[in-house]
DNA sequence: CGGGTTGGAC
């Protein structure tokens, strides 16, 4: 391998401009060896990797005085000096002399840690890199990464592979994601170590859509899917409700000879639990059937999965009998079992028996912890018993335990339901005065009492001061201020609000876009409201009972009872059945009025059941 | 070569 950049001598980069050369005048202080005076051009690389080995820095240094760092760094690495060696002069010259070397170099060096397996080295430097690296594209740092031919495809994909992982793990997924799209373009081949990373960090940032993309490529690109993989993307598909794609994946992993873990059946029994519809705990409960059919034995968190379920569904007492079941298996609980029994008997109301089980807790062997008295505070709000729930925040003092958050946020949005913001406020001090940082729903509770008391001057007040916060407004605040903003027949301020949040990435669900319609209903803008349907429709969300409802009710207050009577109809082509609500309006609003509805028929099914 | 999946409270 001969010397690329020449004679350090003849071709220096910064031609002795910053490092001028005193070969006459300049002698140095002291040296390692004799052989370390700088008496001729030629830098002796062994002599300089022994200084930097034995980290000798101002020795290092006077060396300096005869090349320019970029010129020795080349020097280095074109020499058979331990690549590690090199690293740490890389990182000295970056760090002390100020030295920014060029992308290309700077692969050329992570290729040569690569070669000499020190991963980890270029993991700390990756990481560094994409912390503060606000020039490079993945596009010029893919460049740089296959501009020499001396390399192999294969050492690049690892360096790629960590690139995005370290993207992954400074919260740039976005970043992450690009690179991993584009790394396919370049050949290089990627590894489930920073897919899967990369499918939780999509998953924590709600990018199923991004997900499933991630896994179809997987395959394409022949990364092998392993258990974790099939799990991470299990969860995400649960997360969004996708049960039955969730499902198929079941199917999938085994195509590829991976078997469905304990972790994943919890995970697809959770997805069944968190669901807010009917016979949920149904459904959640066959797939525990056919996880044991399948030999996979439930564990500690399959338990406490199910009981979480069915105290959400308020069945208390099923989850007791899960309770029981889980003992008689051997498990025991934890104090997660617990405080979802607690919670599960404060939402049914049954506040005694919640606060005799937190006694009893310490009896099992465990201490009950801050989400302990979360819930219970919560299960006091709920009565509107805040007096109570306040005196609990001194229980938690008295235990030895911090409130947090939801401590917090929990009682704050208690005042604020019960019109009682001076005291919320008090209380976001005090949070703040504890060093506890207010969170999203802290401030969605706050908007929310402003809005219930119709002042949406200070709703947006706070809109704008979570903001300078940098404490994200989330889907929640602008249902509420949209909501707040129809109600008080300012719908145009609402459409304002509506653009807003789709210019904050934030997508519009049903119930914003019904939200909306009914102020336009309210105001009797049927045009308006139709428009906002159109709106949602383009949007890819299909009109559902509550958004017929809503304008049926809106054109039977026009006494346009033709055109309501043509929304049932068109309800029913749909496949919606009508609901509770339909038939109030029908009664009350059509029929009151002698006008009988072609879907009359339905009405006794509906009223009946 | 290295990383990672499931459970509780607003």
């Amino acid at each position: 391998m001969g010397l690329k950049f020449g004679p350090l001598s003849g071709k220096s980069l910064i031609k002795g401009k910053f490092f001028p050369r005193r070969r006459e005048s300049f002698r140095p202080l002291s040296s390692v060896g004799a052989s370390t005076s700088p008496n001729s051009d030629t830098l002796d690389v062994s002599v300089v990797s022994e200084l930097i080995e034995k980290q000798q820095w101002s020795k290092v240094k006077t060396h300096l005085r005869y090349s320019n760092p970029i010129e020795l760094l080349h020097h280095l690495m074109e020499s058979e000096v331990d690549p590690e060696l090199i690293f740490r002069y890389f990182n000295w010259s970056q760090r002390e002399l100020n030295v920014s070397y060029s992308l290309e170099l700077t692969c050329r060096l992570l290729h040569s840690l690569a070669h000499a397996k020190q991963y980890s080295k270029i993991r700390a430097f990756l990481d560094g890199f994409v912390k503060k690296n606000k020039e490079h594209s993945n596009f010029t740092i893919f460049h740089s990464l296959t501009m020499r031919d001396n390399t192999r495809v294969c050492t690049n994909s690892i360096i790629v592979d960590m690139l995005v992982l370290a993207y992954v793990k400074n919260s740039k997924t976005r970043l992450a994601f690009e690179a991993f799209k584009r790394a396919g373009d370049y050949g290089f081949k990627l590894s489930v170590l920073s897919c899967n990373p990369l499918l939780s960090a999509l998953i924590k940032d709600n990018e199923i859509g991004y997900v499933e993309y991630l896994y179809k490529e997987m395959i394409k690109r022949r990364i092998k899917a392993n258990l974790y993989t099939f799990n991470t993307v299990i969860n995400g598909l649960c997360k969004v409700g996708k049960l039955n794609k969730a499902r198929d994946l079941i199917q999938d992993m085994r195509a590829f000879g991976i078997l469905p873990d304990v972790v994943t059946y919890n995970t697809l029994i959770g997805g069944y639990c968190k669901m807010g519809n009917l016979g949920k705990m149904y459904k959640a409960d066959a797939v525990l059937k056919e996880m044991v059919a399948n030999k996979v034995c439930p564990n500690e968190i399959t338990y406490n999965i199910l009981i979480d379920g069915f105290c959400k569904d308020e069945n208390v007492l099923a989850a007791m009998k899960v309770f029981e079941e889980m003992r008689q298996q051997d498990l025991k609980p934890n104090v997660v079992t617990f405080n979802s029994l607690i919670n599960g008997l404060c939402v049914e109301g049954k506040l005694e028996e919640a606060c005799e089980l937190r006694d009893e807790i310490f009896g099992f062997g465990l201490k009950s912890n801050v989400a302990t008295y979360n819930a219970l505070i919560n299960g006091f709000c709920k009565k509107k018993m805040i007096k109570e729930a306040i005196e609990l925040l001194d229980d938690i003092k008295k235990q030895g335990l911090l409130p947090n958050v939801i401590t917090y946020n929990t009682l704050i949005d208690a005042y604020c339901k019960n019109e009682m913001m001076n005291e919320a406020f008090l209380l976001l001090s005090l949070m703040l005065e504890k060093g506890v940082f207010p969170s999203t729903s802290t401030y969605n509770s706050l908007i929310g009492g402003f809005c219930r008391q119709g002042n949406m001057e200070k709703a947006r007040k706070l809109l704008a001061e979570m903001q300078d916060k940098c404490t994200k407004a989330d889907l929640i605040t602008y249902n509420i201020l949209i909501d707040a903003l129809s109600k008080k027949g300012e719908t145009r301020n609402a459409t304002r609000i509506l653009k807003d949040m789709s210019k904050e990435g934030l997508n519009p669900t049903h119930l914003t876009y019904n939200t909306l319609i009914d102020g336009y209903c309210r105001e009797g803008n049927l045009r308006a409201a139709l428009n906002v349907r159109a709106q949602m429709e383009n949007d890819g969300k299909r009109a559902n009972i509550v958004t017929f409802n809503v304008l049926i009710k809106g054109y039977c207050e026009k006494g346009k009872l033709e055109d309501a009577n043509r929304l049932l109809n068109e309800m029913l082509e749909k496949g919606l059945v009508p609901n509770r609500t339909t038939y109030e309006i029908v009664r009350e609003e059509m029929m009151e009025r002698g006008f009988v509805p072609d879907i009359e028929g339905h009405l006794s099914y509906v009223s009946g059941s």
